[in-house]
RNA sequence: GGCCCGGUGGUCAAGAGGCCUAAGACACCGCCCUUUCACGGCGGUAACACGGGUUCGAAUCCCGUCCGGGUCACCA
């Protein structure tokens, strides 16, 4: 046994198992060309956010427009930082939105698929294995540097406009020997293994990502971590084995990870494997004081996925919002097939932005209108009164009182080749129909304020002997225009509009006279729709209290 | 500070040396339609960061400046 296996043994005696084990059990995929097969690696310290969705999506697209797979792995290694739930929520968050996912969590408790487990937690002998193989081959070694001297030399370096970092002569144990290494381990000193980089800074790398292009940066000379103290692998360590491991064809991550490209392909090189296709996403930014800046989960509210389900985004919207960041081809292929599944949108990773989009939610809120028209009333009804049950209690008791009234409201104007857009997310539901419900109605005696009042109470006093519940959008509107002479409105809106002098008002205004008085509002959907849905209780309640009340 | 990446209207963006007198969408404004509003239709305001090159010709290629972002952990 030579120096570096001695090493190994003395760090690592329990792994028995080789490279060549691993490679045998998780053998190439059989896919057809062009297939490509991605993931999304989140790790359980927060949240689902914006960001995250958003690379799920990314990856989500890309395997469907190649015919690849998309599956997820759980990036727990930093069991400092996790927080309970996390899981859960990122997962079933993903399956809200209507991500697939075709392997690995498939839910927060189910693991899928052939390359697992699926979660680093339980890959900590796999990794050890490719540490040992290093090790032997005198590519790592073990580092008792305490987190005080690092930061000590960090400061020096600092100081002396050094390069910071652990490498080079900076790298204290760089050369110890197993003796030393077993000393110091009986004393019990922790230590991580780390990497002995072959690397200098004086070589260039080259890459072509996926989305960035040709990429030159200097080769990576930093010992960096591979194994922490607790035998958990850094997030670079654990990269380069599960990837490989689990056959992925293409990183599709943010892009505060490209200055990690370095350490990543020579990881890839020394364990003697294939670097994926990288793809570098710009990440999404907020706008703050004047500053762009990547959209955090900490600082902004709006990151969180809860954000939007709080306001009632239907999770559709979102995602409509977030392909068009993603590709800006997306809102052509959706004008031109406006109910299509997006999947079946082709997608092409090179083309999307290289720099990060600012969140806009006046976007979002148009996208979403649009959205939410597309709903049937039964549709509507149903994700509202779901999203009412959490959100506004009160609301939902409402809206459930009478399902089939609650239905006909929302019916109103939607059922037609052109549906209204007045509503982008739930929680401007309650505003919009409020004069629907006599429990949150409130009369107004806002009339058109050219009219004098009594004229408006002599129309509501003729309108209501006239009135008649089952008249048709015409009928109802002849009845106004009938009713105009005798008051001496103009029943045509042209020719009041060439002759205002001659008349006190129009039909039209006469409408909105009605409207205030059966509504309370001055702009509403058809008045017709409404008044007959309201039925015709209602409406001579409200046009009597109306004139009572001029 | 070192190393990367980027900079086209307020926002998202099309753009691969001549098709650019620079698309489209959101927002904003005006007009039309109309029982109001919304929808829809028509139109409008508004941009190639700056300076040098290269070229017959530059938003596009090169260099510099400025500005923005990311990253420099036993976090991902």
């Amino acid at each position: 046994m030579n120096n570096f296996e001695r090493m190994a043994e003395l760090l690592l005696p329990n792994i028995d198992k080789t490279p060549e084990y691993y490679e045998s059990i998780y053998p190439a995929r059989d896919l057809p060309d062009g297939a490509r097969v991605v993931r999304i690696a989140p790790s359980p310290t927060g949240y689902l956010h914006l960001g995250t969705l958003f690379m799920a999506l990314v990856n989500r697209i890309t395997a469907d427009s190649t015919g690849g797979i998309f599956y997820t792995r759980i990036e727990d290694t930093d069991k400092k930082r996790e927080i309970d739930g996390g899981i859960d929520d990122i997962i079933n968050g993903l399956i809200r939105f209507g991500i697939n996912i075709d392997e690995g969590f498939v839910t927060p408790t189910e693991q899928k698929g052939n390359y697992g487990p699926y979660k680093q937690s339980e890959r900590a002998e796999i990794y050890q294995t490719y540490v040992k193989k290093l090790l032997m081959e005198g590519l790592a070694y073990p580092c008792f540097c305490t987190a005080e001297e690092l930061s000590i030399v960090r400061e020096n370096q600092e100081k002396n406009k050094i390069r910071t970092g652990y490498h080079g002569e900076y790298a204290k144990h760089r050369n110890i020997t197993v003796e030393e290494a077993e000393g110091l381990i009986k004393e019990g000193k922790p230590y991580v293994i780390r990497l002995k980089s072959p690397g200098s800074e004086e070589n260039r790398i080259f890459f072509d990502d996926g989305i960035k292009g040709k990429v030159e940066m200097p080769e990576n000379d930093e010992d960096f971590v591979l194994l922490k103290s607790d035998g958990i692998p850094t997030y670079h360590f654990a990269h380069a084995v599960d990837d490989h491991l689990m056959r992925t064809t293409h990183v599709i991550r943010g892009d505060e990870w490209i200055s990690s490209v370095p350490k990543h392909i020579q990881l890839f090189k020394l364990l003697g494997f294939k670097p994926p296709k990288y793809c570098h996403v710009a990440p999404i930014m907020k706008l703050e004081n004047g500053a762009k800046r990547k959209i955090s989960k900490r600082k902004d509210p709006e990151a969180a996925v809860h954000y939007f389900a709080e306001q009632g985004f239907d999770s559709k919207s979102v995602i409509e919002y977030l392909m068009t960041i993603a590709s800006s081809e997306f809102e052509d292929f959706r004008r031109a097939n406006p109910t299509e599944d997006r999947q079946k949108f082709k997608f092409n990773i090179k083309k999307m932005s290289v720099s990060g989009a600012l969140f806009d939610e006046n976007k979002l809120l148009d996208v979403s209108k649009n959205v939410v028209s597309t709903f049937t009333p039964d549709e509507v009804v149903e994700k509202l009164t779901l999203w009412a049950k959490e959100y506004e209690p009160d609301f939902y008791s409402v809206l459930t009182l009478n399902p089939d009234y609650t239905r006909s409201v929302f019916a109103i104007d939607r059922e037609c080749p052109k549906p209204r857009k007045d509503i982008a997310k739930w929680n401007e539901a309650k505003n919009y129909a409020a004069y629907m419900f006599d429990e949150y109605y409130v009369p107004s005696n806002d009339f058109p304020e050219h009219l004098n009042t009594s004229d408006i109470k002599a129309f509501l006093c003729a309108y209501r002997e006239v009135y008649s519940e089952t008249d048709t959008k015409e009928e109802w509107f002849a009845r106004i225009k009938e009713l105009c002479a005798p008051l001496g409105f103009a029943a045509d809106t042209k020719e009041y509009k060439a002759n205002r002098e001659a008349y006190k008002g129009s039909a039209g205004d006469l409408s909105s006279v009605l409207r205030v008085a059966i509504t309370g509002r001055k702009n509403t959907p058809d008045l017709c729709s409404i008044m007959q849905v309201l039925g015709k209780d209602k409406c001579v309640a409200r046009i009597n209290a109306a004139i009572d009340n001029i």
